[in-house]
DNA sequence: AAAATGTTTTTTCCCGATAAAAGACATTAC
DNA sequence: GTAATGTCTTTTATCGGGAAAAAACATTTT
């Protein structure tokens, strides 16, 4: 079992959902495209819906014979990359408590733990290791170095020069850009989240994301639009994990983005820079309040 | 041959180099914190001296019975890791032309190239990629961003945030710290160097690394200590390839670090502010003006 | 002839296995 | 009894192999 199809499980289930929509698929390629799979993961897919009598394949004809059934999919759980997997599985131990700074990890034991071989588990960890959470040891293990205040601390620090910079080259993109659309939309998503607030304030992290990485965008410059990777990755694990107040949190992080979007518009430095700085301080004090005193870095 | 013993070897070699300067070696633990290796290589090493006649042991005694020769050492090119031996090949094959920003990087025949299991490629090409010169297409290959004038100014945009706030915190350390010894010692290399530049011209850039990396390091950031490994990588292969106008070069860029060391020393911000933004102004320049104006990336 | 489908080749992803190196435990020397 | 040496165990680094997925090539359809 060296390597798991999840990928066509994945393109499986999502082609299904498109299924309904139209009476008959597009061509192989574009049906590639839509799914962004290779065309050999798109025949491999037809070759089932047919099996299963979800449609009538021959040649370019591609007709829907029923709609989709619940048992026609593939479980959710089969269509994770190992990648995603095993990143879940080393957050939570991470974030689960028990992981104090300076502790060993260690490749086989995690491997063994997750169930699956130790080249995935390494390459995980050098892909991981740009977050700054852990460090290698050359020819022996890697260190934890713990979700502590201090990274919390310097986190932030970056991220405020770099946005910072960003909002900055925002407000100077020329009115033709098509950014400014982009912000208008944001602004429309904004008005229309917090009119239910009640109900979906568990979807504004992905607002979030995407305001902020439009702004980043601006900079154009890919260590700073890299670096959000590294923000998406903490408040993606960490909000998950820290639910407290969440609904309030949010309700005031829209009203920040709010006030944010319009000072963008307004096209006037000064107060792009005051909303921003409003916005950061109190996202920084959000994550800060968050962390437990107790979980300090040991000293070297 | 699934592993080769390139830490033995290494630390064969540099124990050698230690051998005639005492008439007896140290306790094994001992040896073993001095090469930054584990016991169990460094009996392996005892045991070839021994072997080879170079020493005679016997438990807590090891006499050294000759001074090493020439044929006593393993050669230089089986001492390096594999993780070197791939990035330089990379390197050469990035620096040496005809690599075009939209490229694609084909792990096997990088791997079939070189000579090396794909695994250890992968893995190379994963941690090289934060240095953002390469990009992964999920499930597909990596496509090469090339080193083009906009990496320049995107990387140099960067270091000039960096710098100038590190040498902010710098200038605010407490005058009990040990980086005020660390910065005088670096001014007596700078103008010892400076006397002997015209045949000692090329040890400048560890000089240069160094100085930077103190600098960086009062930060306190692990992000912004983290950076200078792009900017370190950076200098070290473009300028072992760019030679034009070296000697030149360096002796402009000691007289600005002196400057730089004399600003830091005032501990007056402006001071430091301003002999900064030169250094890194000339810096910039310098890098700028090897990159060929052809070399241009492709629009995506 | 452009774009689709059919077929074959190549590459990526991942595992298990193995030697090198590190680390842990047991024993001896001072 | 502390610190070394001697011995054994575990972990890391790396390879080759094999299935999944992508990509390339050949053939057909419109």
């Amino acid at each position: 079992m060296s390597k798991s199809n999840n990928v066509y499980k994945d393109a499986f289930n999502r082609c299904l959902r498109m299924l309904d929509e139209s009476r008959s698929l597009p061509s192989e390629p574009e049906l590639g495209t839509l799914l962004g799979v290779s065309r050999t993961t798109v025949r491999s897919i037809l070759s089932r819906m047919e099996e299963t009598g979800l449609i009538d394949w021959n040649k370019r004809s591609k007709t829907v014979l029923r709609a989709p059934r619940e048992e026609d999919f593939f479980p959710e759980e089969e269509t994770d990359s190992l990648a995603e997997i095993i990143e879940r599985s080393f957050m939570r131990r991470l974030l689960a408590g028990g992981a104090e700074a300076g502790m060993q990890i260690n490749e086989l034991e995690l491997a063994r733990e997750i169930g699956v071989g130790t080249t995935s588990v390494r390459e995980f960890l050098i892909r991981f290791s740009r977050f700054g959470l852990i460090e290698k040891r050359r020819n022996s293990h890697w260190v934890l170095k713990g979700f502590t205040r201090a990274f919390a601390l310097e986190l932030t620090e970056i991220r405020e020069m770099f946005e910072l910079r960003s909002a900055a080259a925002f407000v100077a993109l020329p009115q033709e850009s098509a950014v400014w659309a982009d912000l208008d939309r944001l602004e429309v998503e904004h008005r229309q989240l917090a009119g239910e607030i009640a109900t979906r304030f568990n979807e504004f992290s992905e607002l979030d994301e995407r305001l902020h990485r439009l702004i980043h965008r601006a900079s154009h410059n890919r260590f700073i639009v890299d670096f959000y990777d590294v923000i998406a990755m903490i408040f993606h694990y960490h909000y998950q994990w820290n639910k407290a107040e969440e609904r309030q949190r949010n309700e005031v992080a829209i009203q920040e983005h709010l006030a944010y979007i319009a000072a963008l518009k307004s096209r006037d430095p000064a107060k792009v820079d005051a909303a921003c700085r409003k916005h950061l301080k109190s996202a920084r004090q959000t994550l800060l309040s968050s962390i437990p005193e107790g979980r300090q870095a040991q000293p070297a």
